[in-house]
DNA sequence: ATGCATGAGTA
DNA sequence: ACTCATGCATA
């Protein structure tokens, strides 16, 4: 009953706390300037929204830094309050409302900030490029998932730390942020080429479909994360057979990552930098933004395998940026925000969270019949259900070094339907 | 540091 | 409807 609450827009409760990740330590080599919190956010019809107009609009590329600080926390903040056309989002369920609706042009024309996209270096050309850094994912683990067992190493998420496959990965080398292509094809595949004959020809299944992207720029609206696409680059998948030794250095071991992340966190904590800032860097410097989470999940190898893989590059890339320049003051740029509604989290109180945890023990995945009973009975949203489903699920693939469960792999669960589309065996 | 959320791409 | 990458909002 009280998430309930949460979805309404009536701004019920909405304590804005923000700011707490958004400190960051003094040392920073850019000049960074507080935002005051400003006030509501939800409680659209609790107080309007005085959006402060913005110190700057111009492209000025340099204090960005500070500037995005401010936009990052106005926003957040600011949700609701959005003068957009006044449409009637009271729905409970609209949180993600507006966004393209073209009313107009902007989606959040509301921008306090004003700055749209003065990224020196980002356009909309280089939007569709750059984006493709975080496009290998998914197909990849999928596929191990299911029946990976002998035809990869399978780095997969939880097993991947132990299994310390080498495995490489081609492409990605580069040190642009545009010609970031990674090449998540060979990915999948190669482990064959030095594995040596577990793979039974060149190509299954695997590789082809793997390719893409995905880029979700939902909720990080700020992060002006638009979408990211990776190149169409012919399907590379460069056959093990002799395949080339990657000249470069990217073939990140499990080890190799692990030292890596460690390391990172160090000489970023000497620097001054705080993750946040790192996140902000990466866009301004390759066009990918990244949040505070993401480089603390980096550091704390709570990524997947593949991700930590598509990273690492850049984050290497900012450490010599970071490295060299560590006497001048980088660009720190910005990124333009956009807002975007986001629904406000709902707590699950631990009572409810115990009811989800012992279903999830017996079944991980729930059918909708019975994610719709489960929403009745804890009352909660079925939607909040779902993704409660899902997101445990992903912490389990995530295996965090914590629990030490590197289960050896092979699925976890009954995953897809083999075959007849069907799903929802559970009713 | 982490929980809940969004969304693209895919099955 | 799911997975996976990612992030706002929070603890």
């Amino acid at each position: 009953m009280l998430e309930r609450d949460a979805y309404l827009p009536r701004g019920a409760k909405e304590l804005l706390s923000k700011a707490a990740s958004l400190s960051t330590p003094a040392i920073t080599p850019a000049p960074r300037v507080m935002a005051t919190a400003t006030s509501n956010h939800y409680s659209v019809l609790a107080t309007p929204s005085s959006a402060p107009p913005p110190p700057h609009s111009d492209s000025g590329s340099m204090q960005q830094a500070a500037a995005y600080r401010d936009a990052h926390t106005l926003l957040q903040s600011d949700y609701g309050t959005l003068p957009v056309g006044g449409h009637p989002l009271s729905h409970a369920h609209q949180w993600i409302t507006a966004l393209s609706h073209g009313d107009g042009g902007a989606p959040w024309p509301s921008s306090p900030l004003g700055e749209q996209d003065v990224k020196p270096v980002l356009h909309d050309s280089d939007r569709e490029e750059l984006q493709n850094s975080s496009s290998l994912q998914q197909q990849q683990q999928q596929q191990r998932h299911p029946h990976l067992a002998h035809q990869q190493p399978h780095h997969d998420a939880r097993a991947w730390r132990t299994s310390t496959a080498a495995t490489h990965i081609p492409g990605m080398a580069t040190s642009e942020g545009q010609s970031l292509v990674y090449s998540q094809s060979g990915f999948g595949l190669m482990p064959g080429g030095e594995q040596g004959a577990m793979h039974h020809h060149p190509l299954r299944d695997d590789d082809h479909h793997s390719h893409s992207p995905h880029l979700s720029e939902h909720g990080g609206g700020p992060g002006a994360h638009q979408q990211q696409q990776q190149q169409p680059l012919s399907h590379h998948h460069q056959q093990h057979g002799g395949h080339q030794d990657h000249s470069d250095e990217d073939t990140p071991t499990s080890d190799e990552l692990e030292q890596f992340a460690k390391q990172f966190k160090q000489r970023r904590i000497k620097l001054g930098f705080t993750q946040a800032d790192v996140g902000l860097a990466l866009g301004t410097l390759y066009g990918n933004v990244f949040s505070q989470t993401t480089i603390c999940r980096f550091e704390a190898l709570q990524l997947s395998f593949k991700n930590m893989c598509k990273l690492k590059p850049l984050l290497n890339k900012w450490l010599e940026e970071a490295d060299s320049t560590s006497g001048s003051p980088t660009s720190l740029d910005k990124i333009a925000a956009q807002g975007r509604k986001r629904k406000k989290r709902t707590s699950i109180e631990v009572g409810v969270k115990g009811a989800l945890e012992s279903h999830f023990l017996k079944c991980p995945k729930p059918g909708a019949a019975e994610i719709n009973s489960l929403a009745e009975s804890l009352q909660l949203e079925k939607e909040v259900v779902r993704v409660w489903f899902c997101n445990r699920r992903q912490k389990e693939k995530r295996m965090t070094p914590a629990g030490g469960q590197i289960a050896g792999g092979e699925d976890m669960y009954g995953d897809t339907p083999p075959h007849h589309g069907g799903q929802t065996p559970v009713q």
